[in-house]
DNA sequence: GCAAAAGTGTTCCAGATACACCCATGT
DNA sequence: ACATGGGTGTATCTGGAACACTTTTGC
């Protein structure tokens, strides 16, 4: 099988790995599984596995992350490829790694196939990690740190619809600060991104607010 | 040997490939090889190969280029990987995709190895190239181009020393527009990254230019 | 009527932009 | 002396930051 294609040479294993994100009880939070297998067995680690030889990366990406959580049809993107020589105790693995943003109302993982559990970890609480795990998780949330301000991709954490103050409270959690109200529907009205939806939600004991949705839900632009 | 990990299906041979990218000629231009074998025979495309199984991925970057182009010790970041089912005749190859900077005095490749010629091409006037080089090559200009104003990437194309006006051709020949001579110098000198060396450079019938160098040459930092 | 979140404009400041002249050299 | 690129400071503009009160609802 290994000369198939005329090249010879012993060939490293190919994976993808997603790490996987969403905010949750007012925490960004992190996707894992335990692993059922060796090697790290009962290890926590990102969803992932073997790329299928006629499977293209990103649809890797996508199965396995069906396949172990049953999440899908979320935002993906590629992070980084990972290659290190002594990365995987079974031999030579190289990973291409992904990174993933789930709205805060789909979130019900379920544990299937290889996995034993799915969980998630707010990100300054996560357990150790399998194979180089850590330094992608590391990675994944710099890269989205970077991408929030310069890019729409902080909507892809909404439900459909959301309020003004539900959006303000995600980017919130993400930069870690509080902000100014007006300030905020400004800028974020100013991307002409969103559109009221017309309707009015009402929550409690104060005036209702009005329900906005993404003008282009699958699409994150590049601002500034 | 395919079985030695342990993992038996059959695997995608991966390459790595690198678009590397100089000034030259006021204008910016990339190294392209011409390949003396099949597939895509006295095709250009960049130079890569296949990864050894006991090679680093970026080392493996570094090896290629080496040997195909007798570049080495420049600035090289690891880009993209590709893996579509057919972007290679010869079967699954997963490309990790680099790119790279050469000062515009360092830029003498000498073709080597498995490389008919080498030569330098300003990027609109591309032959066409092998694989899905074209795709690279452009996904590669477009991180330049994002990088160059939030990060001090652009510095990778001076040699060692440099007066501020070869820097502000850098710049506007990569910006494709010309730039105000005092509010640049402020800019530069703003970031803190150079120095004076303390030289004069006289060149020519007019005064002459302090000489800079990088305060940390190997560094590229995000500025802003 | 009171508590609680939604909604709304203006002033201020800092960083970017526009702009013109003198300096040192080679011929 | 003149042609050529090197070197310098100030006024203006613009986008971001700071800031407080009214509105609508549920209880």
């Amino acid at each position: 099988m290994c000369s198939q294609h005329g090249y010879q040479y012993p060939r490293p294993a190919v994976t993808t790995d997603v790490a996987v994100f969403t905010i949750r009880g007012q925490r960004l939070q992190l996707l894992l599984i335990q692993r059922a297998g060796e090697p790290y067995q009962n290890r926590w680690a990102l969803p992932g596995g073997f790329l299928d030889i006629n499977e293209d990366l990103e649809a890797c990406a996508k199965r396995e992350l069906a396949e172990e959580t049953g999440i899908s049809g979320v935002y993906l993107e590629q992070l980084y490829t990972f290659g290190s020589l002594n990365r995987d105790p079974r031999g030579r693995v190289i990973s291409v790694a992904y990174y993933a943003l789930v709205p805060s109302d789909r979130l019900q993982p379920k544990a299937a196939s290889d996995a034993a559990d799915v969980q998630w970890f707010a990100l300054d609480q996560l357990p150790p990690l399998a194979f180089d795990h850590q330094q992608i998780a590391a990675l994944a949330q710099r890269r989205l740190a970077a991408k929030l301000d310069y890019s729409t991709i902080a909507f892809q954490f909404m439900p459909k619809t959301f309020t003004l103050s539900e959006l303000q409270a995600v980017y919130e959690i993400l930069i870690n600060e509080r902000l100014d109200k007006r300030n905020f529907r400004k800028k974020i009205l100013a991307l002409k991104e969103i559109e009221a939806v017309g309707e009015l939600r009402r929550t409690g004991n104060h005036r209702p607010a009005r329900v906005y949705q993404l003008k282009n839900p699958e699409r994150v632009d590049i601002i500034k």
